[in-house]
DNA sequence: GTTGAGCGTT
């Protein structure tokens, strides 16, 4: 969002010059175009970024499912976040994975956190919990925050 | 390159 009111003030300027180069050389009727450059660059701009933003919106993702998050343990270090999302997906549509790791190393602590949809969060509690995942046993429950009802 | 209970990131 704050990208699109840098992009509306760009494009106001740029619009802005533009509309000073091509005007005629009468003073007044510069004025006028140079504010209707920046009345443009300041109106056009985001609507029509109000409009794509409304297409391609991202605001749809939480209206359209809900998401569940789900704590992960016992994860063996070798697997990646590829390999629990592929794990989890056989239980129900995963949105998202998130494998803990330390700061400085960046090396996995061997937990995480995975965002199912919440028709099967259940199913994958029960299916994946003390499940067998590369010789490790995963340890699969609801998160303590950020969870919903 | 190692290790093995736990609930986290802009």
């Amino acid at each position: 969002m704050k990208s699109s009111l840098l992009s509306s003030i760009i494009i106001s300027i740029i619009l802005a010059i533009v509309a000073f180069v091509v005007a005629p050389t009468d003073l007044a009727s510069s004025n006028l175009v140079l504010a209707a450059g920046i009345l443009i660059g300041g109106v056009l701009v985001p609507l029509i970024a109000t409009l794509f933003s409304s297409g391609s919106g991202d605001a749809s993702v939480s209206l359209k499912s809900t998401p569940t998050t789900l704590y992960v343990g016992n994860l063996p270090y070798k697997a990646s976040e590829d390999d629990v999302k592929l794990h989890f997906q056989q239980a129900g549509k995963v949105h998202s994975v998130r494998l803990m790791k330390d700061r400085r190393t960046g090396k996995r602590k061997g937990y995480g956190f995975v965002e199912i949809d919440s028709k099967a969060a259940d199913n994958a509690i029960a299916q994946l919990n003390d499940c067998e995942f590369q010789d490790r046993t995963l340890k699969v429950r609801l998160a303590k925050e950020k969870a919903n009802d």
